[in-house]
DNA sequence: GGGCCGCATGAAATTCTGTCACAAAAATTT
DNA sequence: AAATTTTTGTGACAGAATTTCATGCGGCCC
């Protein structure tokens, strides 16, 4: 089900949709670097940001605050919002998460906190991270033209992916 | 290339943040070719959807669904959210109006039904539509590359306004 | 130790955004 | 005129996000 063979950033195919705690391997690897690049820059990867930041991690989809607040219930008693906030607040912060404003929903990132840009299924919803320098350096150019400060952060492209084309 | 002196589309520059009756000339002559296209494609512009049409159009502002709804209160009552929404949802899809997803809010378009992109200042919240071919062609390249279908709409461009560089 | 500061967390309430189901009214078609 | 479709009205509600106030914890300075 891999869209296309491109080797860009990908999160683990796995399907469990709230894993709580069977992270995949690659999860955890990548856990483990974010941890790193956390300490590196002295950011706190507490343990409820990282938890937010977990199952951020093992979705494919875009999930919503109170998706996020559900996952991490205990007792029954899911997350306050207020809680689920103030963490996506400090991931999306240190370019570990991003807003899909098109759909309120977050996703996890690369660290990267440069100019990042998504392809957002309209139909299934699934938003893919890419590298693109070419929208970058284009976007750039355009802001710079109209005398706006290149602060271009996150940029959505909303299309119909290629699995979705086959389906219907 | 399209450099500063594009006459783009813009919207009368006038205050009043909900002008309620008092619509501009220029305003009052968009209305009048709005009507027009879609008289011309056979879409009914009933009386509420022009009074939301009205509104946007006054404002220079993206405003919020509850913004609309406030501006088009009457006895004091404000209007229906469902109501609101049906309306934008008609105007989005003849293009006369557009979602701002990063701010929850709606701007007047131009009718054009194709990929539009606004550059939206993360200060004033102000929303500025450009023609930028560039970006829609280097988008679409990258669009398809991925296999996407091309069915970009409204592309979202963060940044800071000239102005609000000089305040802040 | 005791007090102070900065930061992270907890909890309640509130507001804002958006949708659903169903009924009534108006316009279009036959 | 009757049937059908489209639009609007109403009430309830889920989901999204912020505000406000309170608590706990570690370090630090005296």
């Amino acid at each position: 089900m891999v869209h296309s063979p491109s080797p860009q950033h990908r999160i683990p195919a796995k399907s469990p949709r709230f894993p709580a705690a069977n992270a995949s391997e690659t999860v955890k690897q990548t856990l483990v670097e974010m941890e790193a690049l956390c300490r590196a820059r002295r950011a706190r990867l507490t343990p409820i940001r990282r938890r937010v930041l977990e199952v951020l991690l093992c979705s494919q989809k875009p999930l919503g605050a109170y998706d996020l607040a559900s996952a991490l219930a205990s007792h029954g008693r899911r997350m306050a919002p207020i809680t689920v906030y103030r963490a996506l607040d400090f991931l999306i912060e240190q370019g570990l998460a991003h807003r899909i404003a098109s759909r309120n929903a977050y996703v996890a990132g690369t660290g990267n906190r440069g100019t990042t840009a998504f392809l957002v299924c309209e139909s299934c919803g699934d938003a893919t991270e890419i590298a693109s320098p070419e929208v970058a350096a284009t976007v750039l150019k355009v802001l710079t033209e109209r005398g706006y400060q290149p602060h271009a952060r996150i940029l959505e492209i909303t299309g119909r992916c290629a699995h979705c084309q086959d389906i219907h």
